[in-house]
RNA sequence: GGUGGGGUGGCCGAGUGGUUAGGCAGCGGCCUGCAAAGCCGUCUACGCGGGUUCGAAUCCCGUCUCCACCUCCA
């Protein structure tokens, strides 16, 4: 069709939209993190790689981008586990492990996950307890607006009434009457079932540093409302994409919504929702307990494949994870590296790119991230390079494309291109020694000596130095 | 009951009317002393039934089926 545009599907029209920046120049983007409860899995993983291959490609396309993700940090079940858990290592009179410390155990743990498959940290990472005095601001703005109400029990909750706002459900195209019966809801004094909690009373028995003063009485933060309070407190009250999990289109993204439009709020212009990861066809989640740990890939492959597997399918489908999918994920993702040292080997300068992707790459990734079409002139790239390699011609300009897109893939950091990448001086002592070794293969060769000859390449091989016989010489590299 | 998204060749996974997706695996060949890597060629497709059309994976109707959400969940 010939449009430029970057384009996404957006979830709360159903249909493919223009990107049309809030503020000139910029993208705004916030998208939901963890809930620093328990363990990363792959799930989680996928979400933020997601929204970071995303941040790339805006970035790429010239927007200043600020990204922000928030950090759950206090809500039921980080209080339940603190009281049911104890310390990792701890035996001592008081063994519980308190809450704040297990969701800052858990939050470094997620840190470490996106860190080893190259997920850059985002502009800001707020966690939902340092922002109390916004989100009271935000309930005060509602309840004033006649859209939230503290129940009438005294329990010290306030609920977002979700009668008094007719666009509740716009976000996921439900109406609060179609709305299936919550099982056994617990009415504490809501005026509809569906009316959800801004501010959590304190109840008893709760650790006491789990309260906060509020106008409504001592509490906590609820859920929705920490994401509708850190957005606008960083991004501002109208910004651009908001993007998550689809599990939380509803109720979460839905409430959040209503309570930030509820209070004025322009909110963002785009939903985003990635695609989950099941296992065996069922999505893959704590409460099932079919999780697979970014430490189990991790331990399986390497980085490189770990990021190119989660990466590899549409952000919107769902990752059905297999056993064999890591093995394909590095057998393709190591085609592409290798390529690019068989192109650094015959003379490109992989140091200095210089180079934008092909044309048909961007088209790809402006199309609503394209990623696996743009994987595909990824792959086609790779191999008009090894066949111009194989013929003996110059690849400088396949590899720089490809390297282009590596690095806008957030590929190229997590390569081991040899003297291109790690400790230069460790390199060059090890291709002294590795050289040597080739130049004695290469005249037991001349003499047609092969069992030295295969002893060699054998007793490199045992190191880990796979070896490459090439028209021009012999190459090597590690693994 | 409501809402949203799917069912593509051995596997993964793009593709909204006609021209090769791509990867992994397989097979044949080239290259190699052998191998690896690479290159060339190649086999299995569009859940099912109708319809529209010169032509459909792609549009329409029907149908089966899977997943997610409506309760905490990336």
């Amino acid at each position: 069709m010939g449009r430029v545009t970057l384009r996404f599907y957006d979830t709360a029209t159903a249909t493919v939209r223009d990107f049309e920046p809030a503020h000139p120049g910029e993208a705004r983007l916030y998208y939901c993190g963890a809930t620093v409860q328990g363990m990363p899995h792959i799930g989680h993983v996928r979400s933020a790689l997601v929204f970071d291959q995303l941040a790339r490609w805006l970035a790429h396309r010239g927007y200043r981008v600020t990204t922000v993700r928030n950090v759950t940090d206090i809500d039921d079940k980080i209080l339940a586990n603190s009281a049911a858990s104890f310390a990792p290592g701890y035996d001592g009179d008081h063994p519980r492990e308190p809450w704040w410390a297990l969701a800052y155990r858990f939050e470094q743990a997620f840190n470490a996950a996106y860190d080893a498959i190259g997920v850059d940290r985002p502009t800001y990472e707020p966690r939902a307890t340092g922002h109390v005095p916004e989100m009271h601001a935000l309930i005060r703005t509602l309840v004033d607006a006649g859209h939230a109400y503290p129940a009438p029990d005294g329990s010290g909750d306030v609920y977002f009434d979700v009668r008094s706002w007719a666009r509740y459900g716009e976000l996921t195209h439900q109406s609060v009457d179609d709305m299936q019966d919550a099982p056994d809801a617990d009415p504490r004094g809501k005026r509809d079932p569906r009316d959800f909690a801004l501010w959590k009373g304190h109840k008893p028995g709760e650790p006491e540093t789990a309260r906060w003063d509020s106008p409504w009485g001592a509490g906590r933060p609820g859920w929705h409302l920490e994401c509708s309070a850190m957005a606008a407190k960083y991004l501002g009250e109208h910004f651009d994409i908001h993007g998550g999990g689809l599990d939380l289109r509803f109720p979460h993204h839905e409430n959040e919504l209503a309570q930030s439009t509820a209070a004025g709020q322009r909110f963002a212009t785009l939903w985003l929702h990635n695609g989950l990861v099941t296992y065996a066809g069922e999505k893959m989640s704590k409460s099932i307990g079919n999780t697979v740990s970014p430490a189990d890939m991790l331990a399986e492959a390497r980085p490189l494949a770990v990021r190119y597997y989660l990466g590899q399918a549409h952000y919107r489908s769902v990752l059905d994870y297999r056993p064999t999918s890591l093995a394909e994920a590095t057998a393709a993702v190591e085609r592409v590296e290798s390529f690019l040292r068989a192109a650094r080997d015959a003379g490109a300068d992989l140091q200095d790119p210089a180079g934008d992707v092909p044309p048909a790459f961007g088209d790809a990734m402006d199309d609503d991230l394209n990623v696996p079409q743009a994987l595909a002139v990824l792959h086609e790239t790779v191999r008009a390079g090894n066949t111009a390699l194989a013929d003996g011609r110059d690849a400088a300009a396949p590899a720089r494309a490809v390297r282009a897109m590596t690095d806008v893939l957030g590929l190229t950091g997590l390569m081991d291109l040899g003297g291109a990448a790690g400790n230069a001086a460790e390199h060059t002592a090890l291709d002294t020694l590795v050289h040597s070794l080739l130049a004695q293969r290469d005249r037991a060769r001349a003499a047609k000596d092969w069992a030295r000859a295969d002893a060699i390449r054998d007793e490199l091989a045992a190191a880990g130095v796979a070896v490459r016989d090439a028209a021009g010489g012999s190459t090597w590299s590690v693994a």
